[in-house]
DNA sequence: TGATGTATCAATTATATATTGGTTCATCCG
DNA sequence: CGGATGAACCAATATATAATTGATACATCA
C-alpha cells in the first residue's frame, strides 16, 4: 500500500535486472548486450522501457551504445588508443624518445606563448604534488598530469593528438616497467628543479627558454631510459 | 642492325611509354593509372611485360601499387584509421599550418641524418616532376609525394604518423579548395627552388640546415595561405 | 503521466560479387 | 637459353545489396 509498493515501474525494474546482468558479467562477446528488441521480448516489457533503463546506464558510464553496433559494457573505444596500440606493437624505444623530444618543447614553447596565470599556477600545484607523494606510483601519475596540462595548454588539438599518441604508447606495460626501473636512484630532486624552471619560462612568456628547458628535461629522463636498455644489452650479450 | 635496333625489348619500350603517361599527369583522379589489364592490352603487350616496367618505376619511387586497389603515382599513404576524420572536423586552419611547421622540419632533420643516396635520388625525381607537370593537380599529387617521401625516410614511425594525421586532414576537401585558390598567381618556381636546396641540404646530411629550409618553405606555403584567408575575411566584412 | 506497439530513419554489419594486383605455370619465339 | 605471352588461380580491396540495430516520432491505452 506505501507508494514504492504501487509503483507500477516498470522501468525501474528493468533498471535493477540490468544491473544484475551488467555487474554478473552476464554478456556476450566482447562486453556486448543483447539488442533492445531482444531485451524487451525477452523481459517482457516495452521497448520504450528498455530504453530509458539503457539511457541512465550509459549516463553512469556503465555501458555505451552505438546505432547500428549494439550496446556493450564499460566505456567507448578510443580511437587514440587504438592507433597508439598499433604503432607501441612495431615503435621502439627510440622512436618514441625520439618523436617526444621534438613534439613536446614545440608544445612547452606554444604554452609559453599562450599561458595565463590560471595555468600557471595549476602548473605549480601539479608540480609540488610530484615531490610531496613519495608513492613511486603517484609520482608518474602526477609526473604524467604536469605534461598533459602543459600539452592542452599550448592550444593545438593536432598536436595534442601526436602528445596524446605518445602518452598512451608510453602508458603500455613493457614502458611501464621500463621506466620504473630508470626511476630507481635517481633523484626527484633534479626533475623537480627542472620542472620549475620550465614553468618559470611559461610564466615569463619565453617560449624558446620553455622549449630549451623542456628539451634538457626530456634529455635527462631519456639518458635514465638509455641506461637501463644498456644494462639490459649488456646482461643478453 | 645495330644491337640497340635489334633489341626487342617491349619491356624498355612500355617503360618510357608509362613514364610519359606519368610525367604529362596523364592519370586519373587521385593520380590512378589504368588497371594492369588495361594497360595491357591498350598498349599491346603482355600483362607480364607491363609488370616488369611498373616494378622499375615503383622500385624509382614514382608510384605505389596495392592489390585489389590500384596502381597510383607519388608515394603510398600510411592510414591513420578514424582520427583524423575526427580532429579534421574541429581542427582550426591555423592550428595545422602551425603543427606541421613543428612537424615537418624535425622530420626533414631526421632525414638529413638518415637519408641514402638511393633516397635522395629517388627525392630529386619527385621534385623534377612537380615541374615538369602542368596539370594543378597532378602539381599537388607530386608535391604530396615529395613531402611524404622525406616523412618516410626520417624513419620514425611516430612522427610519422603524427604526419599521416597531418597529411589526411589536409587531404579533405575544404583543404582542397583553399590551397587551390592559394597556388593561384604564385610561381612554381619559387617552391622547386626551395625544394632543391632542401634537398641538397638532406643530401650533405645536414640536420639543422634541412630543418631550416623546410621550415622556411612551409612559411611561404603558409604565408599564401593566410593570404587567401585575409582576403576571405575582408570579403565577408 | 507513463507504458506499449508500430512505423520509420540512420548507422553499421554481413554477405555476395566484381575488380585488381600478385603469383605460378606452360608455351612460344628469337 | 632469356624474354615474352597467355592462361589460370590466389589474395586483398572495392562495390552493391540486404539484414541488423539503435534513434526517433507518433498514436493508442490505462
Amino acid at each position: 500500500m506505501t507508494p514504492k509498493d504501487k509503483v507500477n515501474d516498470n522501468s525501474s525494474l528493468v533498471l535493477r535486472r540490468l544491473r544484475l546482468m551488467i555487474a554478473g558479467g552476464d554478456v556476450g562477446p566482447g562486453g556486448r548486450l543483447p539488442t533492445e528488441r531482444e531485451l524487451s521480448e525477452k523481459l517482457g516489457v516495452g521497448r520504450r522501457t528498455i530504453r530509458r533503463a539503457l539511457e541512465v546506464l550509459e549516463a553512469e558510464g556503465l555501458l555505451w551504445r552505438r546505432q547500428g553496433k549494439g550496446t556493450f559494457i564499460g566505456q567507448p573505444p578510443d580511437p587514440t588508443g587504438v592507433l597508439a596500440a598499433e604503432i607501441a606493437g612495431e615503435a621502439r624505444v627510440s622512436e618514441v624518445t625520439e618523436a617526444r623530444l621534438y613534439i613536446e618543447p614545440a608544445l612547452a614553447g606554444l604554452c609559453a606563448a599562450r599561458a595565463k596565470p590560471d595555468d600557471v599556477r595549476r602548473m605549480r600545484q601539479l608540480a609540488n604534488r610530484i615531490i610531496e607523494t613519495t608513492d613511486p606510483d603517484s609520482v608518474e601519475l602526477w609526473d604524467g598530469a604536469l605534461h598533459r596540462l602543459i600539452a592542452r595548454t599550448a592550444g593545438n588539438r593536432v598536436l595534442l593528438t601526436a602528445f596524446s599518441l605518445l602518452d598512451e604508447i608510453r602508458a603500455s606495460e613493457a614502458w611501464r616497467t621500463l621506466r620504473e626501473q630508470a626511476r630507481s636512484g635517481n633523484s626527484v630532486d633534479l626533475y623537480h628543479s627542472q620542472h620549475m624552471r620550465l614553468i618559470d619560462r611559461i610564466e615569463a612568456g619565453d617560449v624558446i627558454g620553455a622549449e630549451e628547458e623542456m628539451r634538457a628535461h626530456l634529455n635527462t629522463l631519456s639518458d635514465c631510459i638509455g641506461r637501463v636498455l644498456d644494462r639490459k644489452a649488456a646482461e643478453n650479450a
